[in-house]
DNA sequence: TATCTGTACTATTTGTGTTAGTACAGTTGA
DNA sequence: TCAACTGTACTAACACAAATAGTACAGATA
């Protein structure tokens, strides 16, 4: 379920943060629903503690989990305003990107082909962002 | 022209290599150009000389410029290749942000909204990527 | 009470980007 | 010819962030 990738230039915090959030935003992580612990998690990855504690931490200073001491992580029960949240940070990133997209020559219809091409093909995908 | 933003998480090296590959597909750096020496844009941007080296040697790599020992650093006369290479890049990184959006739940409409707004509104961007 | 849990803290290591300094050979123009 | 450019190569040092290692303590639980 949570996965993180060592060669990704992307620090293993950041990557638990993204990967997270979108496992709430996406419902298949359920508000109320139970984290793995710290030292579960950081054993399950083959990383340190401390990352993952660095990685929840920030999360629930976003409010997309709340921790409760000597019980655990556990997903917002308020999943609407991360969501929204959510989008206008993928939004944002996406406009930059397709700011480069059209310096590089790219057309407004091959953007429109491929937004077609990930949205017809219900493929799974490794990673996101 | 060329720039660098210090505050950026993007390392020098490079924002120096994305940000002359543009210039070149763009054709605002014309084939055969000759670039500032490895010693002028120090001074002009007010980093090492290590660095500007660093990101002209990955560009001669990428066959987007070419070296004369002794005379200076030049556009590649060829930018054809170097621009199909390039849309293919920003292509790339695209996909994976436009899987992101998916995920968050935006819409293909909403996406199709979003290149409107980048390609009609002429405005000029600070970043690129 | 033993064993989970989160949390806090310091110290250390590691990797990468950047700087600093020096050196040498090719090119150019006065 | 020679001074002043140019690219190139190299080592050393520095800065910073990420990640690790280890310890400690309080709350929760069965």
């Amino acid at each position: 379920m949570i996965t993180v990738d060592m060669r990704d230039r992307k620090p293993i915090y950041e990557q638990l943060i993204d990967n997270i959030r979108t496992l709430a935003v996406q419902g298949i992580l359920q508000p109320d629903e139970h984290l793995p612990s710290v030292r579960q998690l950081a054993a399950e990855l083959a990383i340190n503690p401390n990352t993952i504690q660095k990685a929840y931490q920030e999360l629930e200073r976003q409010h997309v989990i709340y921790s409760l001491p000597g019980r655990g992580n556990f997903i917002s029960g308020d999943i609407r305003g991360i969501t929204e949240q959510e989008q206008r940070r993928v939004g944002e990133l996406l406009r930059t990107q397709l700011q480069a997209a059209k310096k590089a020559g790219l057309t407004r219809e091959a953007l429109i082909t491929l937004i077609d091409d990930v949205y017809h093909h219900a493929q799974n995908v490794e990673k996101e962002e």
